[in-house]
DNA sequence: ATGAATGCAAACTATTTGCATATAA
DNA sequence: TTATATGCAAATAGTTTGCATTCAT
């Protein structure tokens, strides 16, 4: 087993310490953010559902963030004129986008949900921090494999998956050993 | 890689349609609950809480359900005279029992947790079918392997873990054939 | 005796929904 | 033109909390 089995990403924020993705060095390029707006399109009409400037807007600022971000978020950033985009469309708008495949829901031991792009990126798991409360993300094709395994003898049909570790990163041990 | 290195326990209900321990067959016994209760009492000690007769009311009535539940179904089950128990020490105390390890948070696609009795069983995950609402449980020793091995690299400490599987399980997938 | 545990009701947070209006098709 | 999308505000659901009272130590 090679040691780049199971590399960090980024370590994403995750609770309400959230950083947009131009604040990050971030690159969420147009031609990504069109591409995934095609694909939104595509979903839309197959849907019979409307091509809205609205939706373009969240599809927009969802996607731009890199890290992990809650509806309460979007809402308050999209909550400035011109264009304002109200509560109620922001959560209808999000759980398209989720079905659509464009973005994946993450529950950590609060009570709201966090939203992540998926769009490009490959299937990865979470350690939780739950002292900084920042994700670190990481993936490994064993755990994945196992879990494909599994749900083949068990006759399951898998949708998606999450694998959630909770505990203290390095940094927060060594700051804590001070 | 044997058969056995992931087997299905029990499946057990979620979301709303909840059994009770005594419905489903279960043997959740006296001792096991005497035992539970020894180390709640341990920690209540150790942390300066008192001891009280709801405390055990509560304990006794979360670790005879073999299932999932939610705080909720808790709170109407002890909803009755004599002795009942009001809402904010429900929640209270299933913190309490989480922390002291007896229970441990399980999150779906829901709103809300859930609770399942950790007391005297192994670490096993989860596969949640999102037609029936049922999670079929089952381990695997490969998967908690990795978990531990991605941890040591990234020096992550490890407090607990959550792997769920969304989908649909054999039953729902035959039903929808027909 | 005294401070923690409890009951109660109200507060809070996240999310959903009904309805009038605006907008895409 | 007509049905869907949106904004708005109110409703809902789950959970938490302040405070007076009860109870374990």
């Amino acid at each position: 087993m090679s040691e780049q089995d199971h590399r960090p990403i980024t370590p994403n924020r995750g609770g309400s310490r959230l950083r947009h993705a131009a604040e990050t060095g971030g690159q969420v390029t147009g031609e990504l953010i069109d591409s995934a707006w095609g694909d939104f399109e595509g979903f839309l009409r197959t849907r019979g559902l409307r091509i809205t400037q609205t939706r373009r807007i969240i599809l927009e600022h969802a996607l731009r963030r890199r890290d992990h971000f809650r509806a309460a978020d979007l809402v308050e950033e999209l909550d400035v004129e011109p264009r304002r985009v109200s509560r109620g469309t922001v959560y209808r708008t999000l759980k398209l986008l989720v079905e659509a495949g464009l973005l994946r829901e993450v529950r950590d031991t609060d009570v709201h949900v966090h939203y992540e792009p998926t769009f490009g990126r490959g299937e990865h798991e979470h350690l939780f921090c739950v002292e900084c409360r920042r994700f670190i993300e990481f993936s490994d094709p064993q755990i994945l494999a196992r879990i494909r395994e599994v749900c083949r003898r068990q006759r399951f049909q898998r949708h998606m998956h999450r694998v959630v570790v909770f505990g203290r990163c390095e940094r927060c041990a060594r700051r804590a050993q001070r």
